[in-house]
DNA sequence: GTCGTTGCAAATTCTTTGCACCTGA
DNA sequence: TCAGGTGCAAAGAATTTGCAACGAC
């Protein structure tokens, strides 16, 4: 049934003239079964495990080749400092943030939909694309709140 | 009338047993009358021709120390590897970054306030803060988008 | 006078780059 | 074959830290 989604790397990387190699096809997969954005470092330990020998900078420059295909998102918003990329699926998601606990909830909806229509009227700005990281505590931490930094 | 307004920095900075320094006022002000967030560097360079002697570590701790008093926000949507300082306002604002001249055109409206009522009772979590920024292509640049990178 | 703040330089951390060798198409 | 990918080490950029001198309260 997902026909074209069955190995849209492959495809995509072709099209873009980007070689198809044994590290990246292990990137792309971790990253498809990431639970959520990975950081470069992360992607870096996890492939050391599996692949005898792989260095960060292959990691940094796969990732570079997978943006530039369009295939990943970057984020930087958690504020740490690291970079964190996901598969740029075609259904997008945000994530809520626990300030406490840091455990990270992915959600389905997205209040821009409507808003990119407004911004349009409104700004005339043409939305392509947003960020939005949602911060606050989770179910377990809401009893005692409080804050890590 | 804004009484309470006038000069928070002082009493906020005494509560949180912050000293009140030249620096940190300068800072504090530049980031005032910013129209929009910036970096340290930014901060840096800005306050090197008024105070005749400051470093850039200096901007860094006293970034933190307002941060640590609830002060600022930080942001590191952009992608470029560099944090973004502004003011905590208590009417928040957000971005249209276009992607083609990067201007920033800051907007009034939040798309958050709906959802977070949603969020609350459908994931059972509390909101405190997000941060959103929204990429595009504005008026003058939408005839001919162009991705820069 | 005390304790927090600052300047300076060095250290850390994250990311990028140069170069020689290797590999997929 | 050969352009593009990779490992390694070194460079770069952003940020943090140690320490002694300084400044606010």
């Amino acid at each position: 049934m997902p026909e074209n989604q069955q190995d849209p790397l492959k495809e995509i990387m072709k099209k873009a003239g980007i070689k198809n190699t044994k590290h990246r096809n292990l990137i792309f997969d971790l990253l498809q079964n990431a639970e959520e954005p990975l950081t470069a470092e992360e992607i870096f330990i996890s492939l050391k495990d599996k692949s005898s020998s792989i260095c960060l900078s292959t990691v940094y420059r796969t990732l570079e080749k997978l943006m530039s295909g369009n295939l990943l998102l970057k984020t930087n918003i958690s504020d740490d400092g690291k970079a964190r990329y996901e598969l740029n699926h075609d259904q997008h998601k945000h994530y809520l943030i626990c300030m406490k606990c840091n455990k990270r909830i992915s959600i389905a909806d997205c209040p821009m939909k409507e808003f990119e229509k407004a911004l349009k009227d409104q700004a005339n700005f043409d939305v392509i694309q947003h960020k939005l990281e949602i911060y606050g505590y989770c179910q377990d931490c809401k009893t005692s709140p409080q804050l890590k930094r």
